[in-house]
DNA sequence: TCCCCTCTAGACCATTTGGTCTAGTCCTGT
DNA sequence: ACAGGACTAGACCAAATGGTCTAGAGGGGA
């Protein structure tokens, strides 16, 4: 599918976010990443030493910050705290839509399946610490204390991810874009 | 395992529900789910003529029917609202501690992986709905109007869910303790 | 007793899985 | 020109996957 505009790595690494995202680490195979990348399994071993998890590892992490630049932006231009927390939402309803419903948390999707795998969550962990962070920030930069920064953003990360979960059952962006309402972001309307 | 106090039917459910929830659909094999039961492949096929994707849906309504009685539960003796909502919240943190900090939402864990399988996202949504309405029909009771109600249960849904992916990143059940506090559950302390 | 139906038992199968390995291409520095 | 590393290419492999099929155990009713 996707050509040589970019590096084979970036391909793998694309396509594998994408497909993880959709159908989770375990409900894709090798192959099928390979095809849509246009590369060898020779290609992939030579990037990615450890196969599969490494590239899952590399695929959450520019997944992760893809999201968090989609974060930081929301924040960047808003006029406030809830400004910003609603654009956010909104932003990921839309990319929702644009999934055709399909598509969960990039790194949740990715990284929540290898057995005991600790690396993987730690990863996790280390990724949701980063969204909750550029949140905090811009909480702080709107005049909340660290504290309550800190506890807005992490109540909007579990808001987000819930609301996720509900739109991918109902298939539909209307969960995330209840999330600001619910959470008392959006005193209008 | 686990021995013939049960039924060959319930006690593949039940393992398949418990591997599920830990590893999600992709990640377990219909091997282990076998060994863990003690059962042949024939007893499988006999009661689960469609093999994986029939054991799933009956694992997930099993768990979702397990967790809708927890939530009943949880309201059934509380004295308001927001008692029955922290209680809750307490009792999930108290068994995600049990499961080692590894089980996710049996639902989502179970249902979210078969590729455009519309019919586990609408079963899925199914169950949502039930432990949404549940929470509902408490909000109700205790004089909230059925609209807001129903905006307190989702809005506890949707944390409750990413609460629950940030403690396995996490690997503690603290952000499911938060919970009730970061929601306006939890007015003292 | 004999039949029938439910359920257990597991051998067997094609396919796919992630992973290894050898060969070869291509580009860069000398 | 040529050496050497980076990268591509894909044949190949053992193991595991979900699923099918035949055989038979066990028990209740006629």
């Amino acid at each position: 599918m996707t050509e040589a505009l970019t590096s084979t790595r970036d391909r793998l690494v694309l396509n594998a976010a994408r497909l993880f995202q959709q159908r989770g680490y375990h409900g894709v195979g090798l192959a099928e990443i390979l095809a849509e990348s246009g590369a060898p399994k020779g290609s992939l071993y030579h990037h990615f030493p450890n196969g599969k998890a490494d590239l899952a590892l590399a695929a959450a992490d520019w997944a992760g910050g893809e999201m968090q630049r989609i974060m930081a932006d929301a924040f960047e231009h808003a006029a406030s705290f809830d400004d910003g927390a609603t654009t956010l939402c909104f932003k990921l309803a839309k990319l929702f839509d644009l999934s055709g419903h399909r598509d969960g948390c990039p790194v949740s999707s990715t990284l929540f399946e290898g057995a005991a795998n600790d690396a993987f969550r730690d990863r996790a962990a280390e990724i949701f610490a980063g969204w909750i962070g550029t949140v905090t920030t811009h909480g702080v930069r709107f005049g909340l204390s660290p504290d309550a920064a800190e506890m807005m953003a992490e109540r909007l990360f579990m808001g987000l991810e819930g609301a996720w979960v509900l739109a991918r059952a109902q298939k539909t962006a209307e969960p995330l874009r209840r999330l600001p309402r619910l959470l008392g972001h959006m005193p209008g309307a």
